[in-house]
DNA sequence: ACCGCGCAAAGTGTCAACAGTTTACACATT
DNA sequence: AATGTGTAAACTGTTGACACTTTGCGCGGT
C-alpha cells in the first residue's frame, strides 16, 4: 500500500470528472450546446476552470468548440458510430488474443463464474447490461496491455456508452450472446490466442451488425431530446442545457 | 469549391498546433518540465489561453499535469512504447483490410509507384522515413475509414513520433521493408482483405521487434537530451525548457 | 558537519473585468 | 408582405491581478 498517492485535485479535475459523469449519464444531450456562464454558475465555478476542463474533453473528442459560437456535446453519425465498431472489433480481439496467453487460470474461472450466474436468467434489461460489460472488461483488463484498456474504456467505448443506442436485447440474441462467450472461454482456456482473438472479433462483429441495424430509427431518437428544438429548414440540434 | 469555411481561429488553436509541433520536433523535449509563464511570454500570449492549450494536449495524453507542480511532456516508457506498438499493430492490419476493399485501382497505382521510385535508392537515411510514411499513409487515408485515420496519425503513430527511437535503418531492414510492401501490395491487388491484413500485421510486427530491441539503449537516448540533466541518484528529467 | 526550521522567491490555481464577436429583434425600405 | 439594415443584448475570447502552494536557501541549533 502507499502506493497511491493522495494529490489534491484541482476545481478542473472535478469539473471533468462531472461533466465527464454528465455525458455519460445524458444529462447534457449528445448535440446540445451548452453555454460558459450558466454551466460555470451550476456548478459553483468560475468560467476559467471550466473553459479548462472543456479544453480537456475537446482532446478527447467529447466536447466541440466552434469559435466565438460555442461548445457542442459531440452527436456521432451513423458513419462514426460505423467507424467506431469497426476499431472497436479489432481492439477487442486484441485484448482477447493477449488476454489467452496473460490471464491467469484463476482469472479465467472467475471469467466463467460471471457467465455461469448469469445463464439463468438471460435477458434481463439492466442486468444483461451490467453482465456483459463485466465480461469484456475482464478480458480487457485481462489482456495486461494498460494502454490498450484505456483506449477500449475511456475512448472507443466511452463514446459508444454516450450515443447509446438503447440496445433492444431480444432474448434470442441474449442466448447467442451467452454462447459467444462460451467459445471465448474456451478458446481462452486453450490458450490460444489466435482462435481467442478470431471469436471475440465475430462476437463483437455481430454485435456490430445488430447494432448498426438498429440505427434507422436515428430521428426518433433526434425527436426524443429535452428540449423541442423547433426545426426549421435545416436540422437545428437542441439548445442550451440546463 | 468554398467548402472550406474560414474561421477565425482562436489563440488557443494557434498555441495549441505550435506546442503540437513543438513536442514533435523536440523543441520541447519528453520528460521536460514547461514553465507557464516562460512559455506564455515566449508565446507571446497571456496564460490563459495557454493553459487551456495545455489542458486539450493534456486530453490528448501528450502532456501531463500534476496540481500545483506543473505540466510535462508525457516520456513513454518501454513498457508504453511496447503497448503502443501492439495496438498500432491491429490498427494499421484493419486500415489495410478496409484497404484492400476500399482503394482504387488508381490508388493502389499510386502506392505501387512510391515503392517504385524510392526502390532503386534504398537505407537513404531521412528519404527512407517520409517514403515509408508516405506508403502508410496512403494505406491508412485508402482504409476509407477517416475515424481509424485520426487514430493512427493523430494518435498512436504521433506518439510513437514523439518518442522517435533514433530507428537505425540499416540496408537489409530497408530491403526486407521493400519485400514487404510489395506483398502488401499484392494482397491489396488481389482485393484480399484477409491477406491483406495479416500481411500488414506481419511487417509491422517486424518494425515492432527491431524498435522494441533498439531500446536497450534507452539511458543512451535519454543522455542525449538537450539540457545536460546532472542526475544525482534518482532519475531527474530535463528541466525547464526555453 | 548535519539536521531542522522558517522565510522569501517562484510558480500554479482561480477569479473578475474588459474586449470583440455573434445573434436576435425591431425598424425602415421596396 | 418580404427583405435588408442597424442596434442592443448575450456570449465567447483574452487579459491581468490576487491567493495559495511548492521550492530553494540560509540561519540557528545540536
Amino acid at each position: 500500500m502507499l502506493n497511491n498517492k493522495v494529490r489534491a485535485h484541482s476545481l478542473v479535475d472535478s469539473v471533468t470528472e462531472r461533466l465527464e459523469a454528465a455525458i455519460l449519464s445524458g444529462e447534457l444531450a449528445a448535440g446540445s450546446k451548452l453555454s460558459e456562464l450558466q454551466l460555470a454558475m451550476s456548478l459553483g465555478v468560475s468560467r476559467g476552470p471550466l473553459r479548462e476542463a472543456i479544453r480537456r474533453l475537446e482532446g478527447r473528442k467529447l466536447l466541440e468548440r466552434t469559435t466565438n459560437i460555442g461548445v457542442r456535446v459531440v452527436a456521432l453519425s451513423r458513419k462514426d458510430v460505423s467507424e467506431i465498431l469497426q476499431v472497436q472489433e479489432v481492439l477487442q480481439g486484441l485484448a482477447c488474443g493477449l488476454a489467452a496467453k496473460h490471464m491467469s487460470d484463476a482469472d479465467i474461472d472467475a471469467l466463467e463464474q460471471v457467465l455461469t450466474r448469469y445463464k439463468h436468467k438471460p435477458g434481463k434489461g439492466e442486468d444483461y447490461d451490467s453482465w456483459d460489460l463485466d465480461f469484456h472488461t475482464r478480458i480487457i483488463v485481462g489482456s495486461g496491455n494498460e494502454r490498450l484498456s484505456k483506449m477500449l474504456t475511456e475512448e472507443v467505448n466511452f463514446l459508444l456508452k454516450v450515443h447509446r443506442s438503447v440496445a433492444v436485447t431480444t432474448r434470442e440474441t441474449a442466448l447467442r450472446v451467452v454462447e459467444e462467450h462460451k467459445q471465448i472461454i474456451a478458446a481462452l482456456r486453450r490458450r490460444d490466442p489466435v482462435a481467442a482473438e478470431a471469436v471475440m472479433r465475430e462476437h463483437i462483429s455481430h454485435a456490430r451488425i445488430e447494432s448498426l441495424s438498429a440505427e434507422f430509427a436515428d430521428d426518433v431518437t433526434e425527436a426524443k431530446k429535452k428540449t423541442p428544438a423547433k426545426k426549421s429548414g435545416r436540422v437545428r440540434a437542441a439548445k442550451s442545457v440546463r
